[in-house]
DNA sequence: ACATATAATATGGTCAGACCAATTTTAATT
DNA sequence: AATTAAAATTGGTCTGACCATATTATATGT
């Protein structure tokens, strides 16, 4: 089998790679204009061109008009746009997301207590108690059970693991999910929270899993039940 | 603040997007041709050619000369790509990566054993008898070692961990760790192996996670004492 | 000397036409 | 029916032109 020739597009993709890895080029450095690289590389611009959308859509370069091409932010919004495509194209299943939520979040804990991390106490508990101001206010509380599960993520201090969550989380919001929870049970899961804070200040990680494990109970029924109705 | 306009490029790959989409095209199936899309969407060939590059670039399509544009793949490869120029332009710290897999693979476990997933037993002993062979033969035993945490994942039934978890060994396989270990311990690796497939058989969920971060130890004291090191 | 307006320049966006390269399809020949 | 050659289709690359946006330099007024 011939060995496939690369385009020139592509050879200027690594290239222009390698130029920004060489010299240690970082997010939002001012790079090479169209110009230069035609001159540098002696391709036409149409290869310029193509090479430099290509490398945008992936987030390794930002193309300004009438002011430049910079050097892309270190973000994985390019990885969400592809995931959000994925998911358009071929769905997901939600509980398997579901249950990668539930690895992620058990795993978190585990960082923590076998880290021996100091958490702050202080601000997962005002998180959570704006989370049980807004269940009596009967105002959105959606985005404070996100900040508390997302500040959790962050207390394991591995920021890898903070930014593939984060990668995740955006996906699985991707999935419209009508999980309408009475007073009731939102006050449960206020009430997880606190024991889950406190299990972390006791180190205690059977309690903080097994309490997150109670916390998801609810969203893991909604959708066994919705499973079971499609049987 | 003047909203941003979207230049044509950009509106020609989100229509492109939403065409495939909207006839709910499937990987390798056969796509537009240049020529068909100017004449479709009334813009220049160069603004089509930009588009499609963009889109090939992470995976949604696939061009070939000669032959025509087809729909991509709906694998991870361009998340795959860009996680390695990432690594390659701002690095990662192997610390965090390891805990990542440990989060990854602790979960696996639970994930089988609170399913109540029936794995295969029969392969997990085989795949771990073949590691056994390449380690009495002095022959590459990091293959067979990944098979085995590969197929611990996979027991989940959880395609989409899967494809996750397989895109985090991938970033984790572009850290270059020079773990050679000595006989001694590969063969402790080995009955380490019998034990989370003994655990999984008779569903001892804290027996299995205490043996699998047994397995990591070696690792992260490696990596413990480069951290010193570099103190 | 400073502020403002205008012009020039730099940079990216889009277009059309030409020609080359790879692959497929069609037609001609045996 | 098989083989070969030609034609057509499809993508790759190039050049030059012109438009749009933003920045910089220059001219003008106070």
């Amino acid at each position: 089998m011939a060995i496939q020739r690369a385009s020139l597009v592509e050879i200027t993709m690594d290239r222009i790679k390698s130029h920004i890895l060489e010299n240690n080029l970082k997010e939002n450095d001012k790079f090479l204009s169209e110009k230069e690289l035609v001159n540098q590389l002696q391709v036409s611009r149409t290869v310029i061109r193509e090479a430099l959308r290509s490398l945008e859509s992936i987030g390794i370069l930002k193309v300004k008009p009438g002011d430049g091409t910079f050097v892309g932010s270190g973000n994985f919004d390019s990885i969400k746009t592809i995931l959000k495509h994925h998911f358009e194209a071929y769905g997901v299943k939600i509980r398997e997301l579901l249950e990668i939520r539930k690895v992620i979040e058990l795993g978190a804990l585990r960082l923590i207590i076998e880290k021996e991390l100091k958490v702050d106490v202080h601000y997962l508990t005002e998180i959570n108690h704006a989370y049980y101001q807004a269940i009596q206010e009967h105002t959105d509380t959606k985005a404070h059970d996100q900040l508390f599960h997302q500040q959790l993520i962050k207390e394991t201090q591995n920021q890898t693991f903070y930014h593939f969550a984060d990668v995740i989380q955006d996906y699985f919001s991707l999935v419209k999910m009508d999980v309408t929870q009475n007073k009731e049970n939102l006050l449960m899961s206020y009430q997880e929270h606190q024991k889950i804070i406190q299990a972390l200040q006791q180190k205690n990680l059977q309690t903080a899993q097994m309490v997150m494990t109670q916390h998801f109970k609810p969203v893991f029924q909604y959708i066994h039940e919705m499973e079971g109705n499609k049987s």
